[in-house]
DNA sequence: TATGAGTTACTCCTCCAAAAGTGAGTTAAG
DNA sequence: CTTAACTCACTTTTGGAGGAGTAACTCATA
């Protein structure tokens, strides 16, 4: 749960009303966030598979990364199948697919024009 | 200073590794950072001048950001004035300016296309 | 002549908040 | 007792904020 009383909340929730931008980026920059994004275009639908493809991440940072998505309708959540155990599969939103095109931008982006020193950021 | 040891620092450097997008994404979520560039496009070119135009910031925070921008190669540093008290002024580089072009079209896409719960992120 | 106050652009240290990782538990049918 | 898709409580790691301190002078005052 978050402090509303700290500087720090204080000067999140200033840069974000200032901006959205600000708002984007504090999303983007949750981990493994945009792995998500992209391994669902891939084609990874169902939670296992997802779990498979980003071989490091937990259980409950991809669980809250999904819920995350989800929430911002970037992805859409289908879980109508009345199977046991239970089927979701995921699927990129139209909102989805045009960041995920604005990422690929960023990526060439940050390929060809950034310098990342070696003692990372 | 960093624990080299953690699966925390490991997942990360594993992301990097796997796509330099997120290692951009790790430098533009450093709060006030592209407040920062932005601040500086507009022609904000002192460390004083960028501390009265956003407002909330702190000192150290300033200074890390602009060593981190600098570091990267997105701003210049030139401290050749031989005055006193001490006179320093930054300035964007082309990658900087790109880099500010990029933030823009993504900042219109946070405006235009997203959707943020009022809960935040 | 000496002292002290002010200036810019920082650095350093400590504390607190936020995010990530760990591991165990849950549901419901076959 | 297995499987998929989670949830929850707890610990560790990372990041941000607060405040004091510094260099290298200038200018005003005692």
């Amino acid at each position: 749960m978050r402090k509303v009383s700290s500087t720090n909340f204080h000067n999140q929730a200033y840069l974000e009303e200032k901006c959205t931008l600000n708002e984007l980026i504090h999303l983007l920059s949750k981990r493994w966030l945009t792995e998500v994004l992209f391994s669902i275009e891939e084609g990874n639908n169902r939670f296992s598979s997802l779990k498979e493809d980003l071989k490091y991440i937990s259980d409950n940072i991809l669980a809250d990364r999904l819920k995350l998505l989800e929430q911002h309708k970037l992805i859409t959540r289908n879980d109508n199948f009345r199977e046991v155990p239970a089927r979701v599969e995921y699927a990129l939103t139209d909102t989805g697919l045009k960041l995920s095109g604005l990422l690929d931008v960023m990526c060439k982006f940050s390929e060809t024009e950034m310098e990342f020193p070696n003692a990372s950021c």
